[in-house]
DNA sequence: ATTATCTTTTTGGCATACCAAAATTAATAA
DNA sequence: TTATTAATTTTGGTATGCCAAAAAGATAAT
């Protein structure tokens, strides 16, 4: 197997597992890499064969402690690119995904570690997302969705969970950007629709771009 | 055809043509790319129904336009992350040629203009190869080979054509590192090698390694 | 319990990128 | 010019990554 095939796989099963607890179905991978599902069933066989992930025929899949570690790694690749790009390079938080996606292959620790260590060794990339080190650990946090975010309570936004340029670009007009402190207004008991302030400001925030924001509550 | 197979094709013709005015033969395309000669003669069969090179059978290969516009921009990718690995993340000359192989086929222009532009718009790589600008125009200039060089002149190191680590390390222990002042003090007529001075010491160099010397007279 | 509806797997096939060995063609030396 | 050698091409074949359609399995709804 390609390693890139192998690389993209094991990132793809380790962000849909959430911290790799839950087993992750086919039809979900399919869907992220634009693959045929039949291509998928394939290439999880091949993954189990090369002792990465178990594989249950008809159930799903988890990683195993090598695929566990070499996702990490392609995700610390992809994080940390991401901010370089974003914070050494002048590039867009909607821009940073797409490009991090080709340049997380190159595999050189020496080269990472270099730009991790000239941003700092940061622990969250610019969609809030954590870069594990070196070692594949991550900081936990006790961030929510802010769809599960309480009336009249304070929070900061952490992250987001998609990376569209449209999503990216929606928030960014009403400066939800990361480290914005918020209030929540109201909830609409109709629609579960979130009314919040936000610089000042009043937002309405869908039930849909809720589940799409990360909060801390402060 | 896989667009980094394309590119790194092209990069090989361009770099064995020499300014792309030579016809280049497949055993050497081979060589440099590592391939069974066999699949070299189907890989320029399909270069040439894609129009990037025109290929006469048991002749040779020269690029057309639209393949020496893809040759230099690759080549361009190459050698600014050279230059970005060496200047501004640390790297010796002697490591940034791998790491550049992998990093040029991310293709993104704002990427690399972005690099050059921090900088400076530099005009040579670490080797001293001239690098294209955004448009493929090459700076030219009147550089020899040092084998070509002529006793009690002056010159001035400009480049090397062999990337390997061995051969770099050997320049460096001499002190012949890019824009190092040499004089020439003999050319044996025995064998040819060269003896000349580098920051008041003697080198002899032999005929092999005076190939792989590009000097300038000043 | 039995449909109806997803999801997954199997099957058969296609395209790309390779290589080894044999056959051909070109270049060189005798 | 005719061997001899070297380079190139042809041929037959492997491995990988992918898909469409059909078959089988699992889940949910009645
Ligand atoms: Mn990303
Ligand atoms: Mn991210
Ligand atoms: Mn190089
Ligand atoms: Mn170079």
């Amino acid at each position: 197997m390609r390693q890139e095939t192998i690389e993209n796989y094991l990132k793809t099963i380790y962000n849909l597992s959430s911290n790799n607890t839950a087993v992750v179905n086919n039809q979900k991978i399919a869907d992220r890499l634009s693959l045929n599902p039949a291509t998928v069933t394939e290439g999880l066989r091949k993954l189990h064969e090369l002792k990465y992930i178990v594989y249950e025929k008809s159930y799903g899949s988890r990683l195993t402690a090598s695929g566990s570690k070499l996702a990490l790694d392609i995700v610390r690749r992809h994080r940390i690119w991401e901010t370089y790009l974003a914070k050494e390079l002048g590039f867009g938080w909607d821009e940073v995904h797409a490009i991090a996606e080709e340049l997380e292959h190159v595999n050189n620790v020496k080269l990472i570690n270099k730009l991790a260590s000239i941003l700092g060794n940061p622990i969250y990339d610019p969609h809030g997302d954590p870069i594990p080190d070196e070692k594949g650990k991550i900081q936990k946090s006790n961030f929510i969705k802010l769809s599960e975010a309480k009336v009249k309570f304070y929070y900061k936004v952490m992250g987001v969970t998609d990376h569209s340029t449209t999503f990216l670009k929606y928030l960014e007009k009403h400066n939800l950007i990361i480290g914005a402190s918020i209030n929540i207004k109201t909830i609409e008991d109709f629609d579960n629709s979130i009314v919040l302030i936000c610089q000042k400001k009043e937002v309405n925030i869908s039930p849909k771009a809720a589940e799409c924001i990360i909060v801390q509550s402060i």
